[in-house]
DNA sequence: TATTTAAAGTAAAACGATTTGTATGCTCGA
DNA sequence: TCGAGCATACAAATCGTTTTACTTTAAATA
C-alpha cells in the first residue's frame, strides 16, 4: 500500500484535485462547506502532500544547508552544537530540513562549495564560524541566500556576531574591579577583526583605570591550545609576574592555566584568569573558569530567523548579540589592599 | 538565467533527452560516439540534473534523517559531534543529505516521529543514543530503514554498539594491575542492558583476582553529574575508604572526582579514578582522567554504511566496536607493595 | 424575466527528470 | 536481394503537486 495522493483525497471528497490543493494551502475560492469536507478527510487520513512534487513545481528544496569545518579544533565542537540547538529550535516554526555539510568535502569540485549548494539543493545556507572569501564569492555568484555566524569576513552578508570589544572590556574591567593592575594579554591576531575588537576592549578598560601594560605580557599570536601554553610560558619567564591573565578565548585560558599549574603556581592565589566564550568545559576545569558568556544558542535562533527572511526576500540586517554577561567562577582572586 | 535542463543539453548535443539521461546514469544503449559528445557538453556546462524531479520520479528523497535528543545533558554533545563527524565523512562516498532532527519536536504530532519521517521525506534514519520504544514501533509500522547507535533497545534493528562489558573489564583490570584491591563502583542502572554489561565486566575482573567488593562502595543508581557526586559522598562516608573508584562513564568520574577534591583528598594519591568513554573534557580535568576509549567517530562511519545497506536492501548486521582501548592518564596511582 | 457579475469548481498544462515501448538504420546470413 | 536480428535513438507516459484559464452555477441587478 503506497501513500495517498491528492487525487485519492479528491476522489474521496468528490471534488477535483485543485480544490484539495487550495484547501491544504489555505487559498480562497472554496466554499466553507466543501472546505470543511476536504479538511475532515485530510485529517482523518493523515494526508501529507508529497514533498518531492511540491519541490519540483515550486522550485524550492525546503532545505537549509548548515556548513561546518570539521577540520577545526575539537573545542569548536562545543560552539557548533549550541548553535545547532538554537537553529533547530527556531526551525520548528518553519519546517525546513536542516542539512549538514562539511566544507572540506568541496575538494571534489572547483567552486569550493559543498555539494548540496553545487546541486542547487538548498534554499539558503548558514555558515558557522570563519569562511573563506573564495567560498563567499561562489555564493555571491550563485545568488544563494546566506547568513554568517560569528564570521569576521570583509564581505557583506547578513551576519550574527558577538561584540568581542564589549566582551573584552567587561572581562578586563572585572579583573580591575577585583583589584588587579598587572594584567597579561593572550589573544590571536589570526582574524584581524576579532583581534582589533578584543584589543580595543582590553585597552579601553585598562586605560580607564590607568592600568599597567607590559610588552612582556602581550601575546597576540596564540592560535590554539598549544600556542597559548607557550605564550604563557613566555609570560612567566618575564622578570615581573602579572597578577592576572586576560585570555581572548576560554580555550586559551584553559591551556594557559595548565601551563601555570605545571609551573607549580596556584590559581587563583598566584595568578588569576579570565576568558571569553563560556564553553562547556570551562565549568569543569580546576578551578572553574570565570568568563564572559557568548550566547551561541541565541546566535543559532537568530541565524535561522535571518536566513528565512533572506529566503523570503525580506530584509535581513546584521545582528550583534549581547556580549557582556560575566560568569563568575573560581579563577579570579580578589586582591585586598590593606 | 535559470538552470539548464536535460532538454537543453539534449538540444545542444543534437540528441533526445533520453540519451542524455542514459549517459548521465551510465546506462547501456548509447553509441560511444554520442556518449562522448554528450559527456563533453555535460562537463563543459557543469550540468547537474535537477534533484527535485529525480526525487519525484525515483520516489527517493536522498535524505537521511539523523535524530538526536536535544533535551539530554550537555555531555552528550561531545558524543554527538564525534558521531556526526564520522557520519559525514563516510557520507562523502554516498552523497545523501544528512538532515538533523530533534526528537522533542514530535510533540506536535501523535506518532512520536520527527516531522521529516512523518512526511516520508527520508530514505532512512539513524538514531543517536537511547530511543523510546514508542518511536521504534512507529518506525517499524512505516517500514523506514533505521539504524541505532549505542542504543540499548529491546527491538531488533541493525545497530552499532560498544561492548561495555569488555570496557568495564579492561578498566577494572587496569586498576587491579596497578595494585588496587579496594575498588568502589559507580554506575547507572537506568538502562538495564548497559548496566548488566558494565557490572558483568567489573565483577569478572574483580573475581579473577579475588578482589574485595563492599556493599558500601556499590552505587548503581547514578544518572547524571549530581547523583554521581552524591554517590561519591556516600562512599566516602563509609567506614573504610576504597583506594580506587571505577565509574561507568567519564561524566560520573569527573563529578565524583570533584567530590573527592571537595573533601580535601588528593587524586590519585588518596583515591584513583577510571572512567569509560574518553569524552573530550577528560583530557582537561585535573588530573587528566584515565579511561577506556569508546570510538564514537567509528560508530558514525559504520552507522552510515549500515543505513545505506539497509536502504539498498542489502543485509545489515549488528556491529560491536572494539571497546578495550585503555587511555592512561593521571588519575590512577600505582600501588607498590614493598 | 433577462442579463450581468461574482463565486465555486474543474480540466489541463506545467515542473524536469526516468523509463517503457516503438521506430529507425545497419549488419549479417541465407 | 530479402528478412532477421541487433544496436541506437526517440516519443511519450509517468511521478504528484500547483496554477492558469476556463466552465458552470448561483445570486444580484435592472
Amino acid at each position: 500500500m503506497s501513500r495517498l495522493t491528492i487525487k485519492d483525497i479528491a476522489k474521496m471528497a468528490g471534488v477535483s484535485p485543485t480544490v484539495v490543493s487550495f484547501v491544504i494551502n489555505g487559498k480562497e475560492g472554496v466554499s466553507p462547506k466543501t472546505r470543511k469536507k476536504v479538511e475532515e478527510i485530510v485529517s482523518s487520513t493523515n494526508f501529507i502532500p508529497n514533498l518531492s512534487s511540491r519541490r519540483l513545481v515550486l522550485n524550492k528544496s525546503f532545505n537549509i544547508s548548515v556548513v561546518i569545518k570539521s577540520t577545526s579544533n575539537p573545542f569548536n565542537d562545543f560552539f557548533y552544537f549550541e548553535i545547532i540547538q538554537g537553529l533547530m529550535e527556531k526551525n520548528k516554526e518553519y519546517g525546513y530540513n536542516i542539512v549538514f555539510s562539511d566544507l572540506s568535502d568541496s575538494s571534489s569540485n572547483s567552486s569550493f562549495l559543498p555539494d548540496i549548494l553545487e546541486r542547487g539543493d538548498a534554499d539558503g545556507v548558514i555558515f558557522l564560524q570563519q569562511v573563506d572569501d573564495l567560498v563567499l564569492n561562489s555564493i555571491n555568484k550563485r545568488n544563494i541566500p546566506a547568513v554568517l555566524i560569528d564570521s569576521h569576513s570583509t564581505q557583506t552578508f547578513p551576519s550574527i556576531k558577538a561584540d568581542y570589544s564589549i566582551a573584552a572590556y567587561t572581562a578586563t574591567k572585572h579583573l580591575i574591579d577585583m583589584g588587579h593592575n598587572d594584567i597579561a594579554f593572550i589573544s590571536s591576531n589570526f582574524l584581524p577583526s576579532f583581534y582589533s575588537q578584543v584589543f580595543a576592549g582590553f585597552s579601553k578598560a585598562l586605560g580607564e583605570k590607568g592600568g599597567f601594560l607590559s610588552p612582556d605580557w602581550m601575546c597576540i599570536d596564540a592560535i590554539d591550545g598549544e600556542s597559548a601554553y607557550d605564550a604563557m610560558t613566555k609570560i612567566l619567564s618575564s622578570p615581573r609576574r602579572p597578577t592576572a591573565v586576560f585570555c581572548a578565548t576560554d580555550m586559551f585560558a584553559i591551556s594557559a592555566m595548565k601551563c601555570v599549574k605545571d609551573h607549580g603556581l596556584k590559581i587563583p592565589e598566584d595568578v588569576s584568569f579570565i576568558g571569553i566564550d563560556d564553553i562547556i568545559i570551562s565549568k569543569y576545569v580546576e578551578p572553574a573558569l570565570t568568563t564572559i558568556k557568548i550566547d551561541k544558542k541565541a546566535m543559532g535562533t537568530i541565524a535561522m530567523e535571518l536566513i528565512v527572511n533572506k529566503i523570503e526576500g525580506k530584509p535581513a540586517e546584521n545582528i550583534i548579540v549581547p556580549s557582556d554577561c560575566l560568569i563568575r567562577r573560581g579563577s579570579v582572586k580578589k586582591i585586598e589592599y590593606i
